[in-house]
DNA sequence: GAATAGGCTGAGAGCGCTTCCAGTCGCGCC
DNA sequence: GGCGCGACTGGAAGCGCTCTCAGCCTATTC
């Protein structure tokens, strides 16, 4: 119903819609031409005289006729089901998905984009409708995720970033939240304070989850009371506020926050009593934004490449794709500990 | 090379990868499943058993297939050629990627995307190479883009998200810059200013040029000199500052600026001279972002709909697609002049 | 009762490409 | 001179779907 019009408007020669306009236009066969487009082998005097006509006529190969044909489409899927509205607030998905485009540019892959504007539900059904996919990408940050659950039992190939404990088979690329945490934990725990709080990410999420385990394997590893020494946070400023204020009262000399929005916002309610960081209450979060180094006094936190996460599952998934033995990829990128003012910066209490 | 593996470990009966399988399956002709697919006139009780099996096998169509039968794929592309990094930093173009998602979601369309990680050539042939993309939506914020051209030039239906007076015959979605920019400018000489500085936005794009010469139209009207009342600015906070010290160097009692980052760059340059807002210098923007009305004191802007800019484009592009006719879609959203305390919240002059 | 209309359906011809399978050709070798 | 071989090429069979066309069958009309 489209392209009917086939005229050559562009091309300065006749026109060339199809490889058998091409292969008339040179004198060869059809599958010949395509050998020149998808580099088979070809006498170099041929191969010479096909692209030539190719570049006159500015030919373009019909995608789909390609992908029907061959089964690969070079079009990968790329689900970040949140709030659109939050893809641009928080820094870890717009940098995720730089990290993802950056390497799908370069290799020549082409994007196909889901952002949580319709329910979980609908967006896994559009994605697999998308059958021309080669596989697909999705951030799975939610301990339990029906977009996730459905990709996984599709036959589509797929790489989760953010692992989960149960898809013992499928490919992700993830940090180490427990044991950064642990690190972080230890950390606070080393400079002599020993009623530290934590102030948990969103519950449901395995960020925020694994943080809570790796911030109770260093409180007991080390002999420490955790009790009433947890406030639920949600990753946002605002609860660092209010749970900070929560721990003030239980009496902690140190806080390790989920993530440095959070701690922004607990640095907020320590000052507003009147305290110091970190002289009498030690900071500490997670992520290392760009605004961590910039609070007063700079924050603790934990460095971790959320670029680098997107551009190693786009490269996990290709390599998926390239494999015919379909082995999973499992990636474990590093995290860095990075020690500033907010939890060495005072007077240490002893 | 792919889906080889004809198995149906989904579905609770036999395998049903095509259409011929359903047609086997349920008694009729692969016509016939089509047109039950597809909303042909069927029999009902054919119908229902037709789509009984299409439920029971979990049947998807194959969308190359259908894509190069029909000549349609229900994908659609959008462009926004512009550095990763900016498009999260600047809620411009994270507002106008909801809206175009929020619209294609609802009918249910899909999008592949591409950003700035390619050089705009590279971009432009990516785009092309995807033979089966149903049109695109680009954001042509610059003067001269060769995506843009090429784009144009080609036989992809497209819509621009910003608007350029020489493409006559091209769709797109725009405000009137220059209209709503006259208007922020008279309301300033309204309130007895008359030395009326500007500080533009980046030079070459539509919206910078365009609000220059809706403020110079302004001015003139009102028989205001504007030598030396002009100072260059690029659309960031940082050259808001620097360019409103050149203009508060040459006297003036008034700045708009080309956007609301630009005039938060400005505020803090008049608070540094230990000047007010409004009373000694009025200050004006453009975008009414969010943390407008939240400046001290709050800032006077042109507030324009950036989202619904990218819903009317995503809509435009589908009822192009829809219009056999292909008239070009022309669209010009209104603006809403906000005027808050940085203009006229002090003791006014006069 | 014959003619007409209309609702449903199936056969089949593509859509434009990839890829298997034969085949041709020129060459070096025995 | 015949043979085998390798490099190259063309024929043709799909990939899974849409959609036109013709045909069937029943209902309606005169």
């Amino acid at each position: 119903m489209v392209t009917k019009e086939r005229n050559g408007e562009s091309g300065e020669e006749g026109p060339a819609r199809t490889l058998d306009d091409l292969a008339a236009l040179s004198g060869v066969s059809r599958a010949t031409v395509s050998r020149v487009l998808n580099g088979g082998t070809v006498a170099e005097d041929t191969r010479r005289r096909v692209l030539d006509v190719v570049t006159r006529t500015n030919f373009r190969p019909n995608a789909a006729a390609r992908t029907l044909a061959s089964g690969r489409s070079g079009v990968v899927g790329v689900v970040m089901h949140i709030d659109p509205h939050l893809l641009f607030q928080d820094p870890y998905f717009s940098q995720l998905l730089q990290g993802i485009t950056d390497y799908l540019a370069e290799q020549d892959a082409g994007m196909m984009l889901w952002l949580g504007n319709r329910t979980k539900e609908e967006t896994l059904d559009h994605v697999l409708g998308m059958s021309f996919l080669d596989g697909v990408v999705v951030s799975a940050n939610t301990l339990d995720d029906p977009v996730v659950d459905g990709l996984l039992s599709s036959s589509l190939s797929t790489v989760l970033i953010g692992h989960r404990r149960a898809d013992r088979t499928a490919s992700y690329v993830d940090i180490d939240n427990e044991q950064a945490s642990d690190a972080i934990t230890t950390h606070l725990i080393s400079i002599g304070r020993t009623r530290v709080g934590h102030i948990t990410g969103s519950r449901g999420t395995v960020a925020g989850e694994d943080r809570v385990i790796g911030y109770l394997h260093a409180m007991r590893r080390a002999g420490l009371n955790t009790d009433g020494l947890i406030a639920d946070g949600d990753f946002n400023r605002s609860s660092g506020v209010a749970a900070a204020a929560e721990l003030l009262d239980r009496g902690v000399d140190a806080i390790f926050c989920a993530n440095d929005a959070t701690a922004a916002g607990a640095l907020e309610a320590i000052r507003g009593r009147g305290l110091r960081v970190p002289d009498d209450v030690a900071l500490a979060g997670f992520d290392d934004l760009e605004f961590a180094a910039r609070l007063d006094p700079p924050l603790t936190t934990v460095r971790q490449g959320v670029r680098q996460q997107g551009t190693e599952a786009a490269r996990a998934l290709l390599q998926l794709l390239g494999d015919p033995g379909r082995s999973p990829r499992r990636v474990l990128l590093p995290t860095e500990l990075v020690i500033r003012q907010s939890s060495v910066g005072g007077v240490p209490r002893e």
